[in-house]
RNA sequence: GCGGGUGUAGCUCAGUGGUAGAGCGUCAGCCUUCCAAGCUGAAUGUCGAGGGUUCGAAUCCCUUCGCCCGCUCCA
C-alpha cells in the first residue's frame, strides 16, 4: 500500500453506510440473513444512478459516440431476461456441473480439498491390504511426503484419483496432512446454485434454479434478437438484473452477497475480428469505471494469465478496484471475457435450433454488386459488471476522512453518481430567506428531480446542514443569504473543498445541468 | 464447513450478579448572516434470539443467529 493511499477503515464505511441509509443488513428485525444486504434510500438511488449510467454509456449511446474497432459506431440494444430460465439452460452452460462440486473435509486437519483435485498413493500392483492410501494434492509439499511413506510401505507406487476410491475405504485413507487415516469425510455436494420449484405441487421434476449469472438469458435470446430487430453483427446485447450465487462464504460487507445485481453486455462479433473488440471494450470499461470516480491507483486492469482463462475463452481481463478489505490486493469489480463461440455453440447443441448468423455483407462479391453471404457462429466478447461491487467500490471511494474538518466524513461521490445531487438552504430561517430557498428547491426539483434527490432544509446551523451533506455525499449546496435579497446573487459551496463562490440565482440551474452533465 | 473475536440507543462505546448508562447524532423551541457553534427540553433499548442456573442475569452456563478476522471455497 502507498503513502498516497492511506488505508481506510471498513468499519468506519460500514457504520456511514448504517447510519446515512446507504446499506441496511437484510431482514435486521429477525437478526439478518447471511449473505444478503438491503439499500436504504442514499443506497437505492446510488445504485440506480450507477445502473442508468451504464445503461447510457453501454446501450443508448455505446462508449460515448465513439468508433469500434471496425471504424463504426458501436451498436447495441437492451434486453430483459428472466431470473428463472428453462433448467436445461444451466445444463447447456456447464453450470449444473461446474456448480456441483463435491468437497471432502479432513476431520483432523480441518482442510477442505476438491473431491476431483485430490489423488491418492496405491500400490503399483496388489491390494495395499491393512496398510493405509496415501492422499495428496499435486504440487503441494504433501506430494512428496506422502510418496516417500507410500515407498516405503509397498515399494512401487501408482497415482490414483481419490474418486476411484470407494467411500467404505475411506477409513484407511492417510489425509494429504493428517497423523492419522481415516479422518476424510465422504464427498459432500456444494450446491452453489439457488433450485427452485415451479408450480404448487413442488416435486423434483419441477425443479428449477435462479440464474447465477445473467449472461445466459441473452445467448439463449439471441436468434430472437436478430430475427426480430434490424441488429447486424457485429453489435451488443445488453442485461441488468438480479443473479445467485450459493457462496460457501459471503464476506466482506456486500462485496460477495448470495443475491447480487450484475449489468452484462454480450457483445457479437466475426471471429477474425474478435480480438480486436475484445481489446477495445477491455479498454473502454476501464475507462468507464474511471470516468464515474474510480481514479487513481486503487483501480487496475488485470489480464488473466494463461492458466487463469477458463478452457473456451481467449482472453479474460478484469477492472479491480482495491477495497478496504482486500488491500494490498484487488477485488473484481468487471470481468470482460473472450468467450469465443463456446455459449451459442453450446446453445445450439443442447437446443437443436440452429443458432449460427448469416452475414449479408461478408463473402464473395457478386456480379449483381452484392455479397455472397457467410454463415458463421458469432463469437462473444463479456464485458460482465457486478452493480453492487461497483456501488460498493464507489462507496469505498468516496469515503474520505479529513480531521482538519469540522465534519470529518466526507463522501465525494462523481456528481453524476451521487444520490443527493444538490441541496438549497437559507442561511437563516428568517428575513424571506426560506421563501427565496422553497423556490429555487422547486426549480430544481423539476428540473433535475429525476436525476436524484434535491434536498432543502432551514433547520439548526448552516454548518451543521452542509456537513450532513458532505456525509450524504451532496456535491453541492446553495445557500441563500442577506445579499441574495438585494442583488439576487447565492452562494455555491463546493463538498469536496467547502469553498464558495456566488452565482446568480438564475443561474444556478445552468450550474447544475453542466456539473452532472446532463 | 472449521477456528478465533464480537453483538448494549441511529452511530461509537462504558457497564463482571442487585433500578439500563455516556458521548455524538436525531427531534422540538430559542438563538443564529456561512461550516456538526450556544442555551433549553424531548424521544429512543424485550442488552442479537431462545433456554438454563439464581431470590435476582446485560453480566454465569448451554443452544442458536448475525457481523468481523483467519482457513477453506469462489464454475
Amino acid at each position: 500500500m502507498s503513502e498516497a493511499t492511506p488505508a481506510k477503515s471498513m468499519d468506519e464505511i460500514m457504520a456511514l453506510c448504517k447510519r446515512r441509509g446507504f446499506v441496511y443488513q437484510a431482514s435486521e428485525i429477525y437478526g439478518g440473513i447471511n449473505g444478503f444486504w438491503d439499500y436504504g434510500p442514499l443506497g437505492a438511488q446510488l445504485k440506480k444512478n450507477l445502473r442508468d449510467a451504464w445503461w447510457q454509456d453501454m446501450i443508448m449511446n455505446p462508449c460515448w459516440g465513439r468508433k469500434g474497432p471496425n471504424g463504426e459506431r458501436v451498436r447495441c440494444v437492451p434486453l430483459e431476461t428472466r431470473i428463472i430460465q428453462h433448467p436445461k439452460v444451466w445444463e447447456a452452460s456447464g453450470h449444473v456441473g461446474g456448480f456441483n462440486d463435491p468437497m471432502v473435509d479432513c476431520r483432523e486437519t480441518k482442510a477442505r480439498y476438491r473431491f476431483d483435485h485430490v489423488s491418492v498413493f496405491v500400490p503399483a500392483s496388489g491390494d495395499a491390504g491393512e496398510r493405509p492410501l496415501f492422499a495428496f494434492m499435486k504440487d503441494s509439499p504433501s506430494e512428496a511426503k506422502q510418496q516417500k511413506k507410500a515407498e516405503r510401505a509397498f515399494g512401487a507406487v501408482k497415482v490414483v484419483p481419490l474418486t476411484s476410491i470407494p467411500v467404505e475405504q475411506f477409513a484407511k485413507v492417510l489425509g494429504p496432512d493428517a497423523e492419522k487415516v481415516g479422518t476424510l469425510t465422504e464427498p459432500r455436494q456444494f450446491n452453489l446454485m439457488f433450485k427452485t420449484y415451479i408450480g404448487a405441487t413442488a416435486t423434483e421434476d419441477d425443479k428449477a434454479y435462479l440464474r447465477p449469472e445473467t449472461a445466459q438469458g441473452i445467448f439463449v435470446q439471441f436468434k430472437n434478437v436478430v430475427d426480430t430487430t434490424r441488429v447486424k453483427v457485429p453489435f451488443g446485447i445488453g442485461n441488468t438484473g438480479t443473479s445467485f450465487r450459493n457462496e460457501v462464504t459471503p464476506r466482506n460487507f456486500t462485496f460477495r452477497s448470495r443475491e447480487f445485481e450484475q449489468a452484462e453486455l454480450e457483445f457479437f462479433c466475426h471471429p477474425s475480428e474478435s480480438q480486436d473488440w475484445y481489446k477495445f471494450w477491455r479498454d473502454f470499461r476501464m475507462e468507464w469505471w474511471q470516468s464515474i470516480g474510480l481514479k487513481g491507483e486503487n483501480l487496475i486492469l488485470r489480464e488473466h494469465e494463461k492458466d487463469e482463462l477458463s478452457h473456451y475463452s481467449q482472453g479474460t481481463s478484469d477492472v479491480e478496484y482495491r477495497f478496504p478489505f482486500t488491500a494490498p490486493g484487488f477485488g473484481e469489480l468487471e470481468g470482460i471475457a473472450h468467450r469465443g463461440c463456446f455459449d451459442l455453440t453450446q446453445h445450439q447443441e443442447h437446443s437443436k435450433v440452429k443458432l449460427e448468423y448469416f452475414d449479408q455483407e461478408r463473402g464473395e462479391k457478386l456480379p449483381n454488386g452484392s455479397t455472397k453471404g457467410e454463415r458463421y457462429m458469432p463469437h462473444c466478447i463479456e464485458p460482465a459488471a457486478g452493480l453492487d461491487r461497483g456501488a460498493l467500490a464507489i462507496m469505498c471511494e468516496a469515503y474520505t476522512k479529513d480531521p482538519s474538518r469540522p465534519s470529518p466524513e466526507i463522501m465525494k461521490f462523481h456528481p453524476r453518481i451521487a444520490p443527493i445531487k444538490a441541496a438549497v438552504f437559507p442561511l437563516v430561517n428568517k428575513d424571506g430567506m426560506p421563501e427565496v430557498a422553497e423556490r429555487l428547491y422547486d426549480e430544481l426539483n423539476a428540473k433535475f428531480g429525476r436525476t436524484g434527490f434535491i434536498e432543502t432544509d432551514a433547520k439548526q446551523s448552516i454548518g451543521k446542514r452542509y456537513a450532513r451533506m458532505d456525509e450524504a455525499g451532496c456535491p453541492f449546496c446553495f445557500t441563500i443569504d442577506g445579499e441574495t435579497l438585494t442583488n439576487q446573487t447565492v452562494t455555491v459551496r463546493d463538498r469536496d473543498t467547502g469553498g464558495q463562490e456566488r452565482i446568480a440565482i438564475n443561474a444556478v440551474s445552468e450550474y447544475v445541468k453542466k456539473k452532472l452533465g446532463v
